[in-house]
DNA sequence: ACGCGATTGTATGCTCCACTAACAATTGCG
DNA sequence: CGCAATTGTTAGTGGAGCATACAATCGCGT
């Protein structure tokens, strides 16, 4: 692509060049984050979900009833941004939320059908996406990057 | 893990339980974005600048005189984004703009006095940022996890 | 040398996400 | 009981990504 595209200079032209900022590791996970965000909306185009929204619904499809702080939590997210995913999947029917029976200051939430439908499609569309993902590490390779990530948002 | 029989519910749950999320590489890519990114905000409050905006800081310091295009090329942006980013620069005097000599269509972008005191400062905040996310890792595990990252996003 | 398609920058407008601050309802503890 | 903490809600801010449309410029082929 950019060979020789660059300015006047003719330096040897490496195609992704990013100088000293390659030895920077928080750099790297931009980049990856990135490029993992793009294939999933690509692959998610026709569901219309985003990350976060697929998130949500599969942790409410594991815990119904689960609180929307709780929720937060799980997924690293602050009171105000979870309220916005929920409403807008509970604008889609996706999501319900009842009163907490047992806490009046929680709301339970709950896949509807709609939901149901809606989660089930988006782990076959996650298989897809993951595979694209993986296909480039060995399962040892994925387990130990899969750990180390871990270690940094743990 | 088979953690579907270990819930009901009010069980004293494990803090960081995200179920079978947690086979899901890329939302683990998600979360140390998450953290990284979160850290890095909490770094920079003081100089007040994004991860994106110090990206490109650093890559003109590099090459004064690059394109827009270019710039966004490396660091994966499209050209709307790109402007937004330098606009943004540009309105702090970090950043200026010329017409290419050589080309009418592109800008070339250069630091100003300001954005070079402010790229010096952001690299020093970037080594303490560095630190802490590299602190949790050996060398090697370093090395194995950039060169991971770039399989993903090259 | 001319014209047409490609490239680059720009302007607008949309969506999503994260965060803050304020406020209300509820809970639980001293 | 009364007070502090928790949870949800609302409103507003800002960064970032993307699509579209348009203007200026370049370069290639004829």
């Amino acid at each position: 692509m950019g060979a020789g595209s660059l300015i006047e200079r003719n330096e040897p032209e490496i195609g992704r060049w990013i100088g000293e900022l390659n030895d920077v590791v928080g750099f790297h996970i931009r980049l990856a984050h990135g490029a993992v965000y793009r294939h999933f909306t690509e692959t998610f185009a026709d569901l219309d979900l985003t990350q976060k929204q697929v998130s949500v619904l599969w942790l409410v499809g594991e815990r119904p009833g689960i609180a929307q702080i709780e929720l937060g939590q799980r997924l690293r997210m602050d009171r105000a941004t979870t309220m916005t995913i929920v409403n807008r999947l509970q604008e889609r029917d996706y999501l319900e939320r009842q009163r907490s029976e047992t806490d009046g200051r929680k709301q339970a939430l709950y896949l509807t059908p709609e939901g149901e439908k809606a989660l089930t499609k988006a782990k076959r569309c996650i298989g897809e996406h993951e595979a694209w993902l993986k296909n480039r590490f060995t399962d040892q390779e994925i387990e130990k990057l899969v750990e180390m990530l871990a270690r940094i948002h743990e």
